[in-house]
RNA sequence: GGCCUCAUCGUCUAGCGGCUAGGACACUGGGUUCUCAUCCCAGCAACCGGAGUUCGAUUCUCCGUGAGGUCACCA
């Protein structure tokens, strides 16, 4: 058996997003699990497309999750080159062997007389095939026309990795372009020769090539080749449900994800369970049990729908289970303007009491600000709670009176701090709902807020009593 | 319109002839001395329709229906 050789091919077109990296992880847990390799390709064929920035941002962005190619861009490899725009020649010699064997032949309509003839077939209810108006006596490429391929039409069954045993007519076969005019294959061709040449086991690929299948098969045969192992997969859903995750409608590009701090093995398993299980109860996997566990014939058939939900969920659960330590060094960038100049131990502090709150990262300036700064008062946060409404300013300043009291002679440890909220439990007959909203709302100045002994003896002594005297000033 | 694919709770899914159709997310209710969150408990909620095969269909077959994809000198 052949090691497995798996490829990455995307078009430097743009970002990648969810369904996209899918893709690409795939094929990167197949070429994991078998110890084979995994091969990043641009396929860089359509100038007019093309954007600059997109070649680094796509390596980024599999850098980011860190799925690392072996062979690739910016990488080589025994392939080399792996951007097909610098493989022209490549594509020329196999064109050259379809010519000579009578299988391509230039094409010698224009784009409107081509356009005229697709009309035409729409007006009259008919499929448009241009092997039907193919030509009888072409004469020979020169280069300046597309090159088209001469297909043989039949009817094809064939095996998919994932969605099993397909078939086609022969009114899927068509004569395509191989080369354009302006000298650059086509996706159709281009792949199909690649493929061969950096001797690809497995093409993973999005469901809108389905219908091209069987003209690719059809080229395999005129190549003498035998394709690699094919499966498709479902679309990624957009929110509606309905349509493929696409750019147009919004669909995020996966560095915002990292950006927005999505732990990159939170991405990893969530992209990995759309559309795939193991058939277990397991939900949230690591990325070595993914690469053990993942095969093609588990992938479902059905297009499943993008629920960023349960991102968050797999997200929060993985921050949770996270180390401390590691947590604050990824979390490092993360910090509210306000919190610099604070040492690292009271940033620490800090994380450890909003890290079960934390469902992506970016979310620890709005849970942690209060650490940093006195926010200002908010009276709102009394006169609409409501049991704290409902006593009168008087009697909200003599509790807060006694709280500090007793707060003053703390040593500030969680555990001291307990016992005194305690006493002064007993000792005033509030109930908690009433003495420790107050104080934490007195302390915080926040709408919620992690718990009370914990944020007291973060905040310290010096900024609980200057908040309490600073409440009990303005009531 | 032609061709192709798909179809279980709102969402991700388990199921591969016999199950009270399971789990998770989300949601709702309750508990954990304040809030938010965590955690625990409980609840709500699904086999697109119709034939056929079978003792028995969510599961197999066919026909519908619905949804999506594709019919480029884009990939």
């Amino acid at each position: 058996m052949t090691e497995v050789r798996t490829r990455f091919a995307p078009s430097p077109t743009g970002y990648l997003h969810v369904g996209g990296i899918r893709t690409a992880l795939f094929g990167w847990l197949l070429a994991r699990q078998d110890d084979g390799q995994f091969i990043l390709r641009l396929e860089d064929t359509d100038r007019q497309r093309e954007v600059k920035e997109a070649k680094d941002h796509i390596i980024n962005s599999l850098d980011a999750l860190g799925l690392k190619y072996d062979e690739g861009p910016n990488k080589g490899g025994p392939y080399a080159p792996y951007i097909q725009s610098e493989r022209l020649d490549i594509y020329h010699n196999w064109a050259n062997k379809l010519i000579s064997s009578g299988r391509a032949y230039a094409d010698p309509y224009s784009t409107e007389e081509v356009q005229a003839f697709r009309e035409e077939a729409a007006k009259n209810k008919r499929p448009f095939l241009y092997r039907n108006h193919r030509p009888d006596n072409p004469s020979p490429w020169d280069g300046s026309t597309p090159l088209r391929f001469k297909s043989e039409p039949k009817a094809y069954a064939w095996h998919d990795a994932v969605m099993g045993e397909l078939n086609s007519s022969e009114e899927a076969i068509d004569d395509f372009i191989l080369v354009k005019s302006d000298g650059f294959p086509t996706y159709n061709f281009a792949h199909i020769v690649d493929d061969c040449e950096m001797k690809i086991t497995h093409i993973l690929r999005g469901q809108e090539f389905l219908p091209s299948v069987p003209n690719y098969l059809n080229l395999y045969e005129a190549l003498g080749l035998t394709p690699p192992i094919l499966a498709t997969l479902p679309h990624v859903l957009g929110p509606d449900g309905k349509k493929k995750l696409s750019k147009r409608d919004g669909a995020r590009d996966i560095l915002d994800y990292i950006k927005l701090g999505y732990l990159p093995e939170a991405l990893i398993s969530f992209i990995a369970t759309l559309g795939w299980n193991d058939g277990s109860e397991q939900e949230i996997f690591t990325r070595d049990e993914l690469i053990k566990k993942f095969s093609l014939d588990r992938v479902g058939r059905a297009g499943a729908q993008f629920d960023e939900r349960r991102l968050n969920w797999i997200n929060g659960n993985l921050i949770r289970q996270m180390d401390l330590n590691e947590l604050y060094n990824v979390a490092s960038q993360y910090w509210p303007t306000e919190a610099d100049g604070f040492s690292d131990s009271y940033k620490m502090e800090v994380l450890g009491l909003i890290q079960e709150r934390l469902k992506f990262l970016a979310e620890i300036p709005e849970l942690s600000r209060f650490f940093f700064v006195d926010l200002p008062l908010d009276p709102t946060l009394i006169s609409e709670h409501k049991q704290l409404s409902k006593l009168s300013n008087a009697e909200l300043k003599e509790i807060l009176i006694r709280v500090k009291s007793s707060l003053e002679q703390s040593d500030y440890t969680i555990d001291d701090i307990t016992n005194r909220l305690n006493s002064l439990l007993t000792d005033t007959g509030l109930k908690p709902v009433v003495l420790f909203s107050l104080i934490r709302i007195a302390t915080t100045q926040a709408p919620a807020s992690p718990s009370l002994a914990g944020s007291l003896s973060v905040l310290g002594k010096d900024k609980v009593n200057a908040r309490l005297t600073d409440q009990i000033n303005n009531l």
